[in-house]
DNA sequence: ATGGTCATGCTAAATAATTAGCATGACCGA
DNA sequence: TCGGTCATGCTAATTATTTAGCATGACCAT
């Protein structure tokens, strides 16, 4: 795993990718309303061309249109971001981490998000026990 | 809280500010030995003079040297990383976004992390009862 | 006190990223 | 079938980023 998937993109390009990593798919023409201070239609189809070249997107053909994906699958991206994000602003703890999401301002968890949380957790002592 | 804060910045800068995060201050010289393929000290030098002047870092005098830490908390970035990472990656889940911290294969959590955060679940549910 | 080391600042050049412009082709409705 | 709309691709120019070079000053050891 390449740090350069992460430090390797330019601000554009990973304002891109984070559209398709959260919408899954989109359009050039969904991409570019989706952009921060939008640039022309252009401008969003070069980068696409662009990112496509680099390997991180690839398209498909829907009729007259594409429809752009990530490449690295939302998992995979996800646990690298989450690596990142952990070394980064958690000194590597993802138990820390994990009690800032639950504590966090950013988060309100319903009661039923926190029984899913405990059974996670439930499985994860129930593992350990099994080493 | 402007989205600018993450997407204003080039890469470069970025590299830095994440190093400046993780470790919470740096010389130039461990900056520089810090970047993923490092350019000269100049180099560095000319990023930590623009992001200084751009209001994202500030510096101290350490005798001879320059000490640089960021400018906004590590609590304040933290926030909006995670909030950034939950849109991205989670569907602004927070409960998934810990579910996969605690599951997922980038960590092994040992069993008084995991009552750590047993007690930050608990105590959520308490706040809850509360409301 | 002189030369080496290590820090700083500033500036200009090289490189990379971003942008818009224009050409082309498919399709649909008048 | 003609004109408008909406896709596409490619290319060149602008703008931003990144880079290294050089000057300066403090400090330490010879």
């Amino acid at each position: 795993m390449t740090d350069s998937s992460v430090t390797g993109l330019s601000r554009r390009e990973r304002q891109i990718l984070d559209i398709l990593y959260s919408r899954g798919k989109a359009t050039a023409a969904e991409i570019l309303a989706a952009l921060p201070d939008p640039p022309s239609y252009s401008a969003a189809r070069a980068l696409l061309r662009i990112l496509e070249q680099k390997g991180h997107i690839r398209h498909e053909s829907d009729g007259p249109r594409y429809i752009f994906l990530p490449k690295v699958s939302r998992q995979k991206a996800r646990a690298s971001a989450l690596k990142h994000m952990l070394t980064t602003f958690f000194d590597g703890s993802a138990a820390e981490a994990a009690a800032a999401l639950v504590d966090g301002s950013a988060a309100k968890l319903s009661s039923e998000e926190l029984d899913q949380l405990q059974a996670v957790i439930d499985k994860a002592r129930k593992e350990k026990s099994n080493d």
